[in-house]
DNA sequence: TGTACATCAGTGAACGCGCGTTCACTGATGTAC
DNA sequence: TGTACATCAGTGAACGCGCGTTCACTGATGTAC
């Protein structure tokens, strides 16, 4: 029950942050002030204080919704196969993760790029955000594991004491699995990394082709026999 | 032959740059400015001048440097075992990727990080800069291919269409290579990039150990039967 | 060897810029009676 | 239904800060004769 004041003020909240994002992609993460979001929207500087106590306010919550984003992103690609297709959920969600990086650079910088200088997040709102788009992961490995489509390579079960003790314990999730998605995370992480930079300049010609291929064989150490076919006939219309 | 003038002059260029790379250590690299160098330096502001055009300038030469640095310290972790052991300067390079990372996080985070805002690098000079650790790791491998201690995995043959087309060609390397070569180093660079930002909080306990493994597990997938030994006694006093 | 001059290192004031934040204010919108 | 008052959105001037860069300058160091 939200009187029209209310809803108001969320709106310019919302638009607050919208043109935030434009500033940012104009002139970077770090050409973000909030004198340049006043000037854009025809307001005043001050006007702004009524809506983020601070600039560091407004970053955090930029930071909260960039989090927000890239996990429904994922969950998003995961959808439009059916629940039990994993290796096409997989696929999709690996996709997605260069997907959205691409297409929303900027925010993907905010998250895990330079800090802002002077800005410190603060880090029981990060942390936990940080890592939802890999449980969601590591469930639909799991499950594929369980259904037979994926196994989890020999390498892993023979080194399970090193990887047993350097990795942190999860809810729900046996740690070479988490070791699996990790090596995934990794290479995605690496390869959008450089190339939003522009440092696989020199070295590949077809980013899409190569980027696929990477996450082919990730899933083909996975003991993913052939390449899904990911047919659109059985994708959801969303 | 340099004159005495030349020598004191070059003297006071490399302490512009070790006071500006102490400066992004305690600021971070977008903290950087011409006038908080000075300042620590002792000197006015418009002494710097004398030394570099501009700061874009300087920083230029802080990214060259930084490059430098970083394939350096790649070819000193190689040289530390004799040429023959192929595996063992592989492993030792890939260890000297994170290290130099995590030794010069900031010199790092100014070649691989966001631009810092109003910089823009000239692609001439970056782009080689770039790529000539990965040479040596390309180098690396096809040597030891060659002597039969690793091998191109067959997943590569089989999809040697889709690499072929997706990548540059190189010189003196077959793609196939310049593919796993590729591979490690989005394993690598991703690691290193979520580890700086201190996004592997939540699920890495022991970052050397999982790191190790991760190498391990590459050169597993190259062939490599059981892991190298690195003995103390094998390694060059350098 | 000393002298005249050119070269170079470093200074300090000044310019114009954009920044986050504070403060006292005006005027519109909503609420209680 | 109208009136009195509180709440809230937005303004504009001002503060103090740090920034890169230009300019005319002083004084030391090196060089040519």
């Amino acid at each position: 029950m939200s009187t029209r004041r209310e809803r108001l003020r969320e709106a310019t909240r919302e638009e607050i942050k919208a043109t935030a994002r434009q500033q940012m992609r104009e002139k970077g993460t770090a050409g973000l002030s909030l004198r340049g979001i006043a000037a854009e929207m025809g307001f005043s500087v001050t006007a702004i204080y009524r809506y983020y106590d601070s600039l560091d306010d407004l970053i955090t919550a930029l930071i909260v919704d960039a989090f927000d984003a890239q996990s429904e992103a994922m969950e998003q690609a995961a959808a439009k196969f059916p629940p039990t297709r994993y290796v096409d959920r997989l696929l999709a969600i690996m996709e997605s993760y260069r997907n959205w990086a691409l297409e929303n650079s900027t925010d993907f910088q905010l998250i895990y790029g330079n800090p802002i200088p002077g800005y410190h997040a603060p880090r029981e709102i990060t942390v936990p955000k940080a890592a939802s788009g890999m449980y969601l992961v590591g469930q639909i490995m799991a499950d594929a594991i369980d259904a037979g489509q994926l196994t989890v390579p020999k390498d892993y079960a023979q080194s399970a004491a090193e990887i047993d003790s350097g990795l942190e314990t999860l809810p729900d999730a046996p740690k070479s699995i988490l070791y699996a998605v990790l090596t995934a995370r990794f290479q995605m992480h690496g390869f959008v990394m450089l190339e939003i930079h522009g440092h696989n300049v020199g070295t590949i010609a077809d980013a899409d082709a190569i980027y696929r291929h990477l996450c082919l064989t990730f899933l083909s150490t996975m003991g993913l026999k052939s390449p899904p076919t990911g047919d659109r006939d059985h994708e959801r219309t969303t």
